[in-house]
DNA sequence: TATGAATGAGCTTTCATTCAT
DNA sequence: AATGAATGAAAGCTCATTCAT
């Protein structure tokens, strides 16, 4: 079971294959529309030969689920320690959120394209559980800590859903421009924190 | 330019071939993911031979479109009258919605799907706005009557957001059961509905 | 076997409709290349359903046949009094068979066409070789006026042949703008007709 | 940027197998009116898998293209030294021309389709315009030593298109067998060709 | 290991033609 | 007599995947 270091140096070079492969997915999905993507896009774009790539992911979701995992390890990434500092406030961790993912498009749309149609198998699922388990935890915390009386876990869920709406719903609203669509949706994404830290009547928890 | 009885009926006619067509779209959006229908999908689900699909739509994307619209359009005859309403609560509302959009599931995915990757022409696009429109109209008039010294299309905006983002978060919810889930989609929306109407301390308004 | 009056007037209709077609056929060969001309244009350009076109002509090929063949018996009409004249030239038969097949581009192209891919059935063929023989008689009798020793059938069937190579050769001519390669056109085949009546070496004949 | 032995192998079958593809097409071509001639009929004769065309030829255009180019660099090739022979005689080369061309008819009409139908690219255009060219410029030389007083490349045009014009007008000479036909043509071809190198009256030049 | 080559299955769309009314 | 409706067949082309080298 144990690897000879020949063994090992093949391993590294596979996972360097496979996260160039990854990249250069990443770049084809900014371009063009999810179910538009090709095999001989991602060669194309990787310089990797078409058959090759099927020896560094076995079909074709499994590459796309691999560029999925990284997106979200990446929004983990950023977002994680964000919402780790101590006195953060949700609408910051709103904003950050709406700005992340504006910015990192492709990851949304491959994303929201992997809740909608994706068939996932159960590493990437488990993987994807994790890491949106921590998001919801850090929000948890920080529900915990300004509303202490609420059930902070709903709450992180809620806070989770809604921010996702945010750009489900308005990232392609047609007619505007993009800068004030941008603008519009933070906006929203604020108003929408700042009411899970608004006390009830009679700062009575409501969730 | 009057028509005549028999032109009517045609035109009757051709219209109850569209919607048989919509129809099988629809069972076939329902079968599996959106981008793997294909036009021959449809004509063995319909009965109409492939070619013939193309006498009542000139081709796959108005047909998609016509789709997208009857679904937008049924949402919205079953959501305005509920919203319309004298005395609806939020809270129901989010229900409601939560509801439709689950048993209605291909509908959903259309339009998220649309949101995300699709070209939709302009009459398309008006329909659809103007449906979303009067949606969020129902919104507001709700708010208004409820929290009168917020911004209510604000409100409305954010409400509708919210409830999209909880169900395209939770409807594929991996590992529980979907009875289960639905569940906690309708909580979660309800959760969200009410913390619209609590008033901020001192009953300022927020948004 | 005597036909009623209601027959011919029946008859003297389905003429009638045919013509029509026949001049709708023409109006679209002239629009775009000979292979991509469907029934359907004819049937939108027409007027006529594209089901009643079949009560006319039995097949497309009978219809496009019957273009040609009205092409072909305005080219006579047109060419046969010119070249009649008493004292025509070679060189202005020449130059009126080119304008007017640079004019009637679409009956040249369909003639081409036919000439190269066609499958004509016997009558067609007969009309066709009526009329081709009476042109070539014209300038047998032209060329038996002016060159009285030479072989006038021969003459005419070179002269008809060159005056199409010219047509055929240049009027695509590619990089020249239009004007002037009709006047090139016009030109050659000038020079071409002179050749036929400037006298062999002594006086003696060469064909 | 050298080019390793293997890449060179490469390269030369790749040219194998798009001259198999060419070879294949001319036998359809032989077999078919040219607009009738699909990338599918090319497969079935060619033995290479219909999508497998598409590695050799990026569209049915090129593919196309590439066979009416190879056969104008065939008749190049063929008609170019013939016509260089110093001591020629219109006669003979008007009768190689046609022989030529009656026994390749496929190109013949290929060439026809695209001087009628074609959209030829700019390159097509170029190559085929330089044959032409070259071809032109032997006729011109060969008239310049027979008729130095001439303007030769008047003549060239317009030997070149009677030539065309014969082949085009008798080639489907209908109700004649084949090698009576044939023969037809090489005597109208001769006859058109000797009347270019007949002197006018007194010497005096024509074109 | 890497990849050029190959392909079956599939896609959307067009067409000439038939048929019921 | 006229035509709307219907369709089988075929077109050009793309794609994920396999395989020989």
């Amino acid at each position: 079971m144990k690897k000879t270091p020949l063994e090992k140096l093949r391993e590294k070079e596979k996972k360097a294959r496979q996260k160039l492969l990854v990249d250069a997915a990443e770049r084809v999905f900014a371009a063009k529309p999810f179910p538009k993507v090709s095999m001989r896009d991602i060669s194309g774009e990787s310089g990797v030969s078409l058959s090759s790539i099927y020896r560094y992911f076995p079909d074709q979701e499994s590459l796309f689920l691999a560029a999925l995992v990284r997106g979200a390890k990446k929004a983990e990434k950023v977002l994680i320690p964000l919402v780790e500092k101590e006195d953060i406030l949700p609408e910051d961790v709103a904003e950050a959120f709406v700005d992340f993912l504006v910015e990192n498009d492709p990851y949304f749309r491959m994303m929201t394209h992997f809740m909608l149609d994706g068939v996932l198998n159960e590493e990437s699922i488990l993987i994807l559980n994790r890491i949106e388990g921590r998001l919801l935890d850090q929000f948890e915390k920080m529900f915990k800590r300004l509303t202490p009386l609420e059930n902070s876990r709903m709450q992180a869920h809620a806070f989770f859903a809604a921010l996702n709406g945010v750009l489900i719903t308005y990232r392609n609203y047609p007619g505007r421009e993009i800068p004030h669509v941008h603008q519009h949706m933070k906006q929203l994404a604020r108003n929408l924190a700042a009411m899970f830290v608004r006390p009830g009547p009679g700062g009575k928890p409501v969730l």
